[in-house]
DNA sequence: TCCGTATATGCGGATAGGAGGATGTAAATC
DNA sequence: GATTTACATCCTCCTATCCGCATATACGGA
């Protein structure tokens, strides 16, 4: 982390968008059309905070195929570290309690012709990638 | 804490002054001279500063004679509880290790007749206060 | 009660940052 | 290589916020 100075990953998360986005990504790692879709958010609008996050040091992402997978970033840092355990907590207030239903069901929604398999659940490591 | 959102205290942290300010606090609290001197900043400056950290939740103040002191909020929530580590460890980066030192020699060289006694040091409750 | 000191706030100017449509780019499919 | 899909970036408008001077307020002392 630590891209800059210590403020700035205080910054990426100061902006409402983002702090959902971050605690929507304690679920697992999502695409950007899973976050403009739970958010209800343009698509342009969501890859700018995940640039500005992705700077922040605060979420890596993979590419896999046409489709960018965002995640937390490894807790390399004493900031993350810090910070997940909150993160977690604020799954149980709102409005991130809400965004976690609604990200639930738009996974629990999806068909094979996008950008997931059917699976949905927290367990990101055993969720199902469309073959490349 | 939590004095509208979650974000908000993210983006009181947000700011350079506001989180070196909150590190000094992790010395113990300070009053708005102090900070005036350490930080080579108007008055008006800072006040502003402590007042949004106050409304942040980050901080809270007491009155004692003519000087406000100021000092790390209660860690009451799992935000603060969160990061105190973290604050600590600042510490030893810049640009706070030089706002640190700037601060003991400052609390060391004050006088009598200033807003503090002559005495500097980490231990904040053995701090000897102006009677009032 | 008048004055000096410490702090808070009003105000105007300057800058940063967010929103979202339009457009550019990368990858898959045919 | 043309088209479609997913994502990134550009551009403009608009709002939030920072800075610092000037001023108001709070408090103590003469």
């Amino acid at each position: 982390m630590d891209p800059g100075s210590a403020h700035v990953a205080f910054k990426a998360l100061s902006e409402p968008v983002r702090l959902r986005t971050v605690v929507l990504l304690t679920e697992g790692e999502l695409c950007v059309c899973d976050l403009t879709e739970v958010l209800s958010l343009p698509q342009s609008t969501v890859s700018r905070h995940m640039s500005r996050l992705k700077t922040a040091g605060l979420v890596s992402d993979r590419r896999e195929g046409k489709w960018v997978y965002y995640r937390l970033a490894d807790p390399s840092s004493r900031f993350l570290v810090s910070l997940s355990g909150y993160f977690k907590s604020l799954c149980y207030q709102q409005p991130f309690k809400e965004d976690l239903i609604r990200l639930r069901k738009h996974l629990a929604g999806k068909s094979d012709d996008q950008c997931r398999d059917d699976e949905a659940g927290p367990p990101p490591s055993s969720r199902k990638r469309r073959k490349k």
